[in-house]
RNA sequence: GUGGGUAUAGCUCAGCUGGUUAGAGCGCCAGGUUGUGGCCCUGGAGGCCACGGGUUCGAUCCCCGUUACUCACCCCA
């Protein structure tokens, strides 16, 4: 029989790994806490229209990425492609607008994209996201990539680059956009094929070619920067002063575009190294249009996703230490197998009283459980032996000092006794 | 969707231009006498050498195909 397999670009995570995801949500936990965002927990599928209408249908996770089925009752659902589009539905659903704005809110979970797998990308991997939704001061902005900059430098990043750019609203981006499709249908004859595509459909992509036949003429384009009108582009300063005011590095790139339609005004990415081609860490910006797309009242919005398995893999790769997890306080040893009954018996009472504890199994002399004791990482050993048998008693082993005494069970479970909450 | 690379023990990999019982390190298990871990020593378990075909007296090795994994393009987290 062929062996079964995870899936193509899924994978499992393994326990030697789960410390680093752990510190990852603990880091993750607290700066939403810090920062007053609220948690909120979505369902893994929506209405395939929903990301359809949201996302943008000339999108490649929209053209090509989706994981698209129908359920039994006729009806076509997507698995998430991305979480933005499920909270501002959740938002207009559950009425959030009647609470004071901006409403604040993150979400953790699984997103799905059907792609051809690679270093730090799979087709179901890890999203944190947040919002802040309903608010158009550029301080609002300023936040959310300051939650960004602090993610960062609470899990200790090294070599982090910050690029943000801004690509103009429906009042300015038309222009913006015949002058950029101008631009490039002069030279339309030394684009590459991708690029003659997206002229028509998608004409922000050409600026983020990376073809050598593209690239200097995507240098030479005008900016989008250049021609935002003076919302946009007071919004855009005023967030620069207070990047520089807080002394918050960053580039100001103009052929970041990002592959989302809804976004308007600020886009920014974090770029890590050492991870592989795939090292934007954290993407995202403001989509001023989406809740009206969606059918709701026009509301801003203005947030980003971080991939877990991308922040992982950054602490894993600079070698950044985080806690032990899943060390036992006490393994409970017996010489003979005799005295089995009673380790059980111990071995429950010094849980019931919250000692993390485990048990030798399968009557294997006292060098082979001392051996695995060790291996599991305990920081003691109870061994039950010849002489505490029957007495309520165990020889207690420091294993990191390597000495030991006698001391009574009702001694042992007090001094190791963890309060819980 | 398009390219490149790789498939040998649980993991990381050797295996010379094809030659008979397929190796190492790590890990796992058990021992090194009288109740005790880490270091050291000894032993053991564990492989249809990815799968299918071809060339050959003979294939883990050469050729073709399939599948899987992987890296990159595209795009993104």
């Amino acid at each position: 029989m062929k062996k079964f397999q995870s899936p193509k670009g899924t994978r499992d995570v393994l326990p030697a790994e789960q410390k680093y995801w752990r510190q990852v949500e603990q880091v993750l936990d607290s700066l939403a806490r810090i920062f007053g965002y609220e948690r909120l927990d979505l369902p893994v599928f929506e209405s395939t229209a929903l990301f359809q209408r949201g996302v943008g249908t000339g999108t490649d996770i929209v053209e090509k990425e989706m994981y698209t089925f129908t359920d039994k009752g006729g009806d076509s659902m997507t698995l998430r492609p991305e979480f933005t589009a499920g909270v501002i539905r959740a938002y207009l659903e559950n009425g959030m607008a009647s609470r004071p704005k901006p409403v604040k809110l993150w979400s953790y979970g699984p997103i799905f994209r059907y792609e051809r797998p690679q270093a730090g990308r799979y087709r179901q991997f890890t999203q944190f996201n947040i919002e802040a939704i309903g608010e158009m001061d550029p301080a609002l902005d300023f936040e959310i990539m300051s939650a960004a900059w602090q993610l960062f430098s609470d899990l200790k990043f090294r070599n982090l680059c910050f690029q943000i750019n801004s690509i103009g609203c429906p009042a300015c981006r038309p222009g913006y956009m015949e002058q950029l499709k101008a631009h490039f249908r002069s030279h339309e004859k030394d684009l590459c094929g991708d690029c003659r595509n997206r002229l028509e459909k998608n004409p922000l992509r050409l600026l983020d070619c990376k073809k050598e036949t593209c690239k200097p003429l995507a240098d030479r384009a005008p900016r989008a920067a250049d021609f935002l009108c003076k919302e946009c582009a007071d919004h855009f300063e005023t967030l620069k002063r207070y990047l520089d005011s807080m002394a918050m590095p960053y580039t100001v790139n103009p052929r970041l575009v990002r592959g989302l339609d809804y976004y308007t005004k600020t886009v920014f990415e974090v770029w890590a190294e050492g991870i592989g081609a795939q090292n934007a860490v954290c993407g995202g910006g403001r989509y001023d249009g989406l809740a009206e797309i969606l059918g709701g009242p026009p509301t801003p919005g203005i947030g980003f996703a971080a991939g877990i398995e991308r922040l992982v893999m950054t602490l894993m790769h600079q070698q950044i230490p985080v806690p032990e997890t899943g060390r036992p306080d006490v393994y409970v040893a017996c010489q003979d197998p005799k005295a089995m009954p009673e380790a059980v018996r111990l071995a429950t009472l010094l849980r019931q009283a919250g000692t993390p504890a485990v048990l030798g199994f399968g009557g294997r002399s006292l060098k082979a459980q001392l051996r695995e004791a060790d291996n599991r990482g305990a920081r003691f050993t109870a061994i039950i032996g010849e002489e505490e048998l029957g007495k309520q008693a165990v020889q207690v082993r420091d294993m990191t000092k390597a000495v030991q005494e006698q001391l009574s069970w009702t001694d042992l479970i007090t001094r190791f006794r963890r309060p819980r909450d």
